[in-house]
DNA sequence: TTTCATGGCTAAAACGATTTAGTTCTTATC
DNA sequence: GATAAGAACTAAATCGTTTTAGCCATGAAA
């Protein structure tokens, strides 16, 4: 019981390849087929379950309808929240999404960008590591359109990007958290190159130095990227034990830093927010559940979703033009979650 | 900048394309090819960036080194993890995987399966929705391995399946909450036909009826599939409001009803375990950061992707002889991971 | 001198589609 | 009666690989 191909239908309709091949393709009508044999046609490919080789397809044609997302993770609620709905935007346009995770390994980002070239996917969504500019450049070379999410690199504006205003949002944090008369602020954030990260960062500082907080107002902990989770936590720890007395608040840079800053607290019995007010970047489910509720500036990850999927339709649909380069990157503006933790 | 392919590679060195080929694919020493010539080959290959075209590869070999997963919902974490876990197995294989999501729907399964058939997968890892048996016979009968996981089909024994042992999870639960002495347990389940939920539910009713536990003990509440959140919500809060009066027990048999139970409790304040003892089945980071924090049966999640990829690898290996029977469905066994709740 | 290996490659078919450029009938037009 | 203009199809090239069968030397064996 093998794969039924065109060829099997002609035979058995007693046309031709080409003749089953429009047909099955809409272009019947221009190319004159007669109705009689439209229907036989069809008939009998819908009796022998005929489903078109996609490969076969592809390779004639050049475009294989799917894109390319690389993500940092794919069990992360952020990413996978992002992946479903730029899998959803997708099918509106009839395009498929395959997708992978790079654990922010550069080598493996770049051995991704590698298979989905090589399985021709006609599109690239991808939250970039490090170091991952020449690689994309020369996708672009191939002519083949490549967006960014959540990440971007300030050098490289040629590669449109699609994120969030890393910089606002920090700032409305602090801001806030200064009104509610916290002054000895603490940042938990991972370590990294990265513009979006250095942008957050950035905010950070500037807010403090705006309202002259000094010394005592800065503390920022940088948890290494590959401490683990137990790392991590010890890391985090450190900092927390100063609870109620060099600290009276912490802000954590990433959904998963908050997530295990939740852990520390719970396990010190830290009280929130009489010890220490805790503010996160980007939502959780748990953040919403906990007790008390964690206040959070959260991104807006279905805008995001479908800003970059437009964006990439754009470039899909006029690849061979000079592609109009938009203002990159797009930035959109993240909103404060007031809960109970501040 | 077009893609290269072999036969430019072939033009530059100045050889054919089937020793291209054959270097290629380190068949150079069986053919004998002279050692100059295999040099010469690889690097013109590497100076021009030579990515073989899958597609072409992939047509006229019949494999595409690729598997395709279907699960329920990849934003679940349940289903985000085993998709990780079984990405990470894949590739110990050499296979990739192209993960989609049905959303429980039956007709956008089909069309899935469809699409992945289209797309030449090699083979399959399915979490069915119901009614899928004859779509996934087809497969098994172009030739294309398929296992189960999650869920099965009792009528149909022939598909391979892995999943933890419902039955005797939910058994083991109960007699947990028992032994503590609650005896109103009331059970929140999803409304479906599919055969493990009901060895859930059956698991409930049988270990209520050993114990003699009669009338108020039994309280089953079925949320409509379609209900939403918001409806689910009203459902679960209809049922918890009996707390510390008809029902001092609560039994959520998923990890989504388990989360939105915990939104209900927190809103009506319920405390736990004083006025109602909770257990889920699933795991979740909520359930382990919430104050309380809340027990659960934890499903062997890498052991369940491990052991499918393991059974659909066997498969694609002798994917010609008739595949050896393994007795069906593998039933993995769960653990209770008693926290505060109980 | 013919035959046989063997070493070192290459030609060409095949995979399953799409698409361009025909071909063969009718029928209408001058 | 010759020509042109459709109508209704089909042949064959093509996409980029893999793979089988075979070609052409050279040297050894008979």
């Amino acid at each position: 019981m093998k794969k039924v191909s065109i060829s099997d239908i002609a035979r058995k309709a007693g046309v031709s390849v080409s003749t089953v091949s429009f047909v099955m393709n809409d272009k019947a009508v221009k190319m004159r087929i007669s109705r009689e044999v439209i229907n036989k046609v069809e008939n009998v490919a819908r009796e022998m379950g005929y489903r078109p080789n996609q490969l076969a397809r592809g390779l004639r044609t050049g475009k294989t309808k799917t894109i390319g997302l690389i993500v940092e993770n794919i069990s992360n609620a952020f990413f996978a929240t992002l992946a479903k709905t730029i899998e959803d935007e997708a099918k509106k346009y009839d395009y498929k999404v395959v997708y992978c995770s790079t654990d922010n390994d550069e080598e493996k980002a770049r051995d991704l960008i590698n298979m989905l070239s090589q399985r021709q996917v006609d599109g690239y969504i991808i939250t970039p590591t490090l170091n991952l500019g020449e690689e994309i450049r020369k996708l672009q070379g191939e002519n083949k359109p490549v967006v960014l999410i959540d990440r971007y690199f300030p050098q490289h504006d040629e590669i449109p990007a699609v994120l969030v205003d890393n910089y606002e949002g920090v700032t409305r944090g602090m801001e806030y958290l200064i009104e509610k008369g916290y002054r000895k602020v603490a940042l938990v954030t991972i370590e990294t190159e990265m513009a979006h990260m250095k942008d957050r960062l950035q905010a950070y500082c500037d807010v403090l130095k705006r309202h002259d907080i000094k010394e005592e107002g800065h503390q920022v902990k940088i948890v290494p990227y590959n401490s683990g989770r137990e790392g991590a936590l010890k890391e985090i720890e450190a900092v927390l034990s100063g609870a109620g007395d060099s600290v009276d608040a912490v802000f954590f840079l990433t959904n998963y830093l908050g997530v295990l800053g939740i852990e520390v607290i719970k396990k010190l019995k830290i009280k929130i927010p009489e010890q220490l007010a805790v503010l996160c970047f980007d939502d959780n489910d748990i953040f919403r559940l906990y007790t008390p509720t964690i206040s959070v500036i959260r991104q807006p990850i279905e805008a995001i979703g479908q800003r970059a999927m437009l964006a990439l339709i754009e470039r899909l649909k006029h690849s061979g033009e000079g592609a109009a380069p938009e203002n990159v990157p797009i930035k959109l503006v993240a909103d404060l979650v007031a809960r109970e933790s501040i």
